[in-house]
DNA sequence: AATCGTAGTGTTTTT
DNA sequence: CACTACGATT
């Protein structure tokens, strides 16, 4: 049969193991989409599976758009029907069915990390607590955590002496129940309330499980505790369910993604069939080489060895710049030099830039200006968190769901018409006083004369205005009822009166939502309002691209999952960026870094780039920066050290001359800085000439500043210069 | 109610 | 450095 003859023995096991619980881990590259997809395509066309009986999850709506389409390819027509969709975005479809059993309308509205933030602010003010004493992020992430554990308010129980947790149970108590009161729900609410219905109502949840026969999880690391109790309310121990991930390329643990839900799998479903992929489609066999033997140090992982049939490739290129820009250029030179060597037609698209934080694209953005190379850069401002783009939809959402307090709150003095604080207050008390909605409040302050006239007034004609879009939303098509929306509110006016530059972009931001908005009429055929906000509410920048234009890509290592470019460069292998500085402390914090490294190097198909700048600015202030730890972690026969252009003894590396002159012995990596400036850590055991064997206590600065507090068996502790100390590290 | 100034604060972010 | 968030000012 065709299907199974593209793929590899390991691949055909997996698509063929279609009954009982099947855990496929996929290494980067070795086929991962295509063994779901043609496993769909098997159980479809050659068991004659019903597509509905199919359910799909992804991570993000680009890959289970990217499942879809390939699905169609090999199945067309009949793929129709076939539940492929996030995690999110399934539980909304499925609370819009059942919601009201939770005491919800099915109207409800989602909100995103903003709106929740602003509702927490609102609520921990109104219980009188101190934003300083108690950061309201901090709570927003504590509740997170407790959703992302399924722990509902009612059976969080705080430590007696933990005033932190105390407050939380608090506001989060109240933070739900007032949640509820607007209707809305938060992205957390989506996994927390689809496991609640189910465990509150048992015919609901098997109506789900007698739906779906055969379950699919993609990136299956990245799940979290309360997507794993979903998957296992949905599938009881006997079914068939199959998981695909890869524990090396888990770097969300530090969003809740538990990499142990892999392990706890095989336990929780003891008939589990392990698959493993390792023959690597993607790289040459000098990167992959690389990428194994960094990801090996890890001591957390399933062991596996990725291989690949592809030639040995290139050298990976190493490149140590004085500083970012320089760093900046040595990537603008290579690029050009890539182009003037390479035929192909669109060779930008073929290149991406990795970064570990968002601030180091500024450099690099700023010689793609010079060098007039069309770049495009991925994540970073999002379309859909834009202030003018958030306003809009609040209107809409609003309109959609008048109980939503919370839109209407953001929108009453949007653009400025004179509703001031004050005003709002008082309405929101005496809304609060007789449990209304804000726009239930401000329809009775009215009614009993308890604002002043003026004031009156102007609530009285926003009340007018809002209720016409009120009556519209049935009758006039989403897009006519935004731009009323924007015409009568003098949106647009406002920001035309203001002609800034930033007012220009705020309209063109405006213009491109309202393309999305008609795209999104034509494609889904009525598209209602309710399903437009939920696709725009579940949607992210990372969605949007596509790499379809000619243009180099530039994104943080987190943003690179899941793509593979021709070439790759990775920039910043430093200390303190890559590994991160603000990184915990537990060696899987480590391990979370030195995965996003891997994930990185396992991205490139042809060609490495990684490179360093031994000073780096950050908030203002030039630092110097020691090479990356990971660095070393690579074989020494795989890197090719780059020169700076128009040096000296262009024909010779350093690292060859300094392996000439002993600098650097054979089998240590490429970091070793050759001055002899360790990277000293807490905690490490060191020798000293004179003083003898001691433990670092701490260290302060770095390179030729750089000083440890050494504890010395001998003699005590000693504050020393490193630069001088001549120490040799122990272990 | 809007504007201005200053203090504080800097990872990553699938939904 | 650059951004924001909040408080004081007009």
């Amino acid at each position: 049969m065709s299907l199974l003859d593209d793929l590899n023995p390991a691949q055909k096991e997996a698509v063929l193991t279609t009954e009982g619980p099947l855990l496929v881990f996929a290494g980067a590259g070795s086929g991962k989409t295509r063994v779901l997809t043609y496993r769909i395509a098997y159980l479809i066309k050659e068991k004659g599976i019903p597509p509905s009986r199919i359910f799909a999850v992804t991570f993000t709506n680009k890959a289970a758009e990217e499942m879809r389409e390939r699905v169609e390819r090999l199945l067309g027509r009949s793929a129709r029907g076939i539940w492929i969709s996030t995690f999110h975005s399934a539980c909304a479809r499925i609370l819009r069915h059942h919601i009201e059993q939770l005491g919800y309308q099915r109207n409800f509205v989602i909100y995103d990390e903003e709106d929740q933030e602003r509702h927490l602010k609102t609520v921990m003010k109104e219980l009188g607590l101190d934003f300083k004493m108690f950061h309201p992020k901090a709570m927003q992430s504590a509740i997170d955590q407790l959703k992302n554990e399924g722990m509902t308010p009612e059976q969080f129980q705080p430590s007696y002496y933990n005033i932190f947790q105390k407050r939380l149970a608090q506001v989060y108590q109240r933070y739900q129940e007032d949640l509820k009161r607007n209707n809305g729900v938060d992205f957390g609410d989506l996994l927390l309330l689809t496991t609640l219905l189910f465990k509150k109502f048992p015919e609901v949840l098997r109506t789900y499980q007698d739906l779906w026969h055969y379950v699919m999880v993609d990136e299956f690391q990245d799940t979290n505790l309360i997507q794993y109790q979903l998957l296992r309310q949905l599938v009881n121990t006997h079914e068939n369910i199959c998981v695909v991930g890869d524990d090396d390329q888990s770097i969300y643990r530090w969003r809740g993604a538990e990499v142990g839900n892999i392990l706890n799998f095989e336990r929780d479903f003891p008939e589990t069939k392990v698959i493993t992929l390792e023959q690597n489609y993607r790289s040459t066999k000098n990167i992959l080489h690389a990428a194994n033997s960094m990801v090996q140090r890890n001591r957390f992982r399933k062991e596996k060895v990725l291989w690949t049939e592809n030639p040995e490739g290139e050298r990976i290129t190493f490149f140590v710049a004085k500083d970012e820009r320089e760093e900046a250029d040595f990537v603008i030179r290579k690029i050009k030099e890539y182009l003037s060597a390479n035929p192909s037609s669109e060779p930008y698209r073929e290149v991406a830039v990795f970064y570990r934080i968002n601030a180091q694209s500024r450099a690099l953005e700023e010689a793609f200006v010079k060098h007039h190379i069309p770049y495009t850069i991925v994540g970073g401002l999002k379309f859909y968190e834009r202030r003018e783009i958030k306003d809009i939809l609040a209107y809409l959402k609003w309109v959609s769901n008048p109980s939503d307090s919370l839109s209407l709150r953001r929108i009453i003095n949007v653009p400025s018409r004179g509703i001031g604080e004050k005003t709002l207050e008082k309405i929101e008390s005496y809304s609060r006083e007789r449990g209304l909605s804000l726009y239930e409040g401000m329809k009775a302050c009215l009614a009993e004369d308890w604002l002043s006239p003026l004031a009156k007034e102007k609530i009285f004609g926003f009340l007018q205005m809002i209720e016409d879009f009120m009556k519209e939303v049935q009758s006039v098509p989403l897009t006519q009822l935004t731009m009323n929306i924007l015409t009568q509110t003098k949106y647009l006016d406002r920001l035309k009166e203001e002609g800034t530059e930033e007012a220009l972009s705020r309209l063109e931001n405006i213009d491109e939502l309202l393309s999305v908005m008609m795209e999104f009429e034509q494609e889904e055929e009525g598209g209602s309002l309710q399903s437009f906000l939920e696709r725009v509410s579940l949607m992210t920048e990372v969605d949007l691209y596509e790499n379809k234009e000619n243009r180099v890509s530039l994104m943080t290592l987190h943003c690179a999952k899941g793509l593979e470019f021709p070439v790759v460069f990775m920039v910043g292998m430093e200390e303190g960026l890559l590994p991160h500085y603000r990184r915990g402390e537990e060696i899987e914090d480590l391990e979370e870094e030195r995965r996003l490294c891997y994930v990185g190097l396992t991205r490139a198909k042809r060609k490495l780039y990684l490179s360093r700048a031994e000073r780096r600015s950050t908030f203002g202030v030039g630092r110097a920066n020691l090479p990356s730890r990971f660095l070393d972690e690579l074989p020494l026969e795989l890197i090719e050290v780059e020169e700076p252009s128009g040096e000296e003894e262009k024909d010779r590396g350093w690292v060859e001359r300094m392996k000439e002159t002993g600098e650097i012995l054979e089998g240590e990596g490429i970091s070793w800085h050759p001055d002899g400036f360790y990277p000293l850590k807490m905690g490490m055991k060191v020798r000293h000439p004179k003083f003898g064997e001691g433990r670092v206590r701490s260290v302060e600065g770095m390179d030729e500043e750089q000083k440890a507090t050494i504890l010395f068996s001998s003699v005590g502790p000693k504050r020393l210069k490193v630069k001088y100390a001549n120490l040799e590290i122990i272990e």
